[in-house]
DNA sequence: CGGCAACCTGTGATTTCCCTGAGAAACGCA
DNA sequence: TGCGTTTCTCAGGGAAATCACAGGTTGCCG
């Protein structure tokens, strides 16, 4: 299955099947909540989604529902993930799957499953985390050559999606990974307001309940990194959010 | 569900279904006062209101009503916000819905509502922001190309609700919160009188309780920062209230 | 042309929101 | 285990926004 993506007015790039149609995801979870989350998120992507709570329910729904990607809990109630993943590659020997896994799960078994391409998230996980990777997955699943999407540019600033590398004016930057995470959130969304809100239900894991003011801190950071001695690209909107934008505009 | 938009004679641009059907909005609030207000102000914006007093009634109104977007109050007498919210989402799971919270309500309440798509306001509220973010809701959740009427142009001056840019003849001018809100309702009526009553009413929270004057107080600073050395747009109707209109005419 | 009502705007008090330093706790890696 | 890195809390400082108040200005009417 082949992907290909469209930029609407805004900029926001967004992944298409070939023939046009919106990219079809399987969410198999037994924790209603989290399924409930995960659809809402990934529908707001733009894509189509199915969900299942059981292994038997996940390889009844596939067969007829046909997904470009699967997301698979490796916890399930009727039966071990690795067998679901199984009898789904029997029925769709080519979809990528992208794991769920608890934080302390035996990591070399997940490592050896994802040598065939798929991937995995632990959880608690934050819903940026799963898009990037779900896009990532499916983006390599069809043509090949579709690789230099992931790279987000915005004015003189470029990150790379699947290096993590960070530049501004060719001069390189490290972030740390919820940097890089609150960066890409802005980046996939320039010129446009975003609330602390919405960064925090994004960018943080779903279930952090700390102060708000985190986002403030890691803005602060993010600043320090990018617009340090530079005509700043990062602006606060008081009483509203920050939104990123190039800086000669 | 998509929506488009058509251009009364008046300039202003309404939302309607593809059938030219009027948008369907269902409020729900246990404080009469609340509903009616709510119902009164979308009313006005030409859309079909339905309201309800509880999670049961709310329920029930979605099933025969099929609204387009649903207000939310998360606290209700007979069942949480979150427990409507799931329920709903069973019912009609495309829905966008705009919650209303108390403003000291705790943070993680509304943790990752705003991750599917949904927003939220916070008591008190003024109508103006409701309504904006109700346009802004049911815009994205219709075809996604539509969000490029999130710009409101009057003579030439713009301002952008996604990324809260105002300009005049191409040159960028910041503005407060009160002062977008205001210069948002005026230019969504142009060459209309608006009262001060009437923008007391809109553009402030429900619960204002103080001097008049501020409308006009607002008023000087938004001349000064759109109109300073300029052909005016503003102008006041004296004992009627004011207008604004392209420079030129 | 005088007087009044409506409107405009300078000043400053108060509140709200945001930024950031310091340090504690958790994490990751050798 | 120990050490450097990262994440996050807390709290103080500071800037911006909001609004009341009051004196000045404008336009209207008799």
């Amino acid at each position: 299955m082949s992907t290909m993506t469209t930029t609407s007015p805004q900029g926001r790039t967004e992944l298409l099947r070939p023939d046009g149609s919106p990219v079809r995801v399987l969410v198999v979870d037994d924790e209603l909540s989290i399924t409930e989350l995960l659809s809402m998120a990934l529908r707001y992507e733009g894509w189509q989604i199915r969900s299942a709570g059981d292994g038997t329910g996940a390889l009844q729904t596939a067969r007829e529902f046909r997904p470009d990607a699967v997301v698979l809990d490796m916890m399930l109630p009727d039966m071990d993930g690795l067998t679901v993943l199984g009898r789904l590659r029997r029925e769709l020997p080519d979809v990528p799957v992208l794991f769920l896994t608890a934080k302390d799960a035996v990591e070399d078994r997940i490592a050896g499953l994802t040598a065939g391409g798929d991937d995995y998230v632990t959880k608690p996980f934050s819903l940026e985390e799963v898009v990037a990777r779900l896009r990532g997955l499916i983006r390599r699943s069809g043509a090949a050559d579709r690789r230099s999407d992931s790279v987000l540019v915005v004015g003189d600033l470029t990150l790379d999606e699947d290096s993590h590398e960070v530049s501004r004016a060719g001069e390189g930057i490290h972030l740390t990974a919820t940097e890089f995470e609150l960066l890409r959130f802005l980046m996939r969304n320039p010129r446009r307001v975003l609330s602390k809100a919405q960064i925090l239900d994004r960018v943080w894991s779903y279930d952090f309940g700390g102060q708000a003011n985190v986002v403030e801190l890691y803005i602060s950071y993010l600043r320090r990194k990018i617009d340090a001695g530079r005509e700043p690209m990062i602006h606060t909107r008081r009483g509203a959010g920050y939104l990123i934008k190039p800086a000669v505009s």
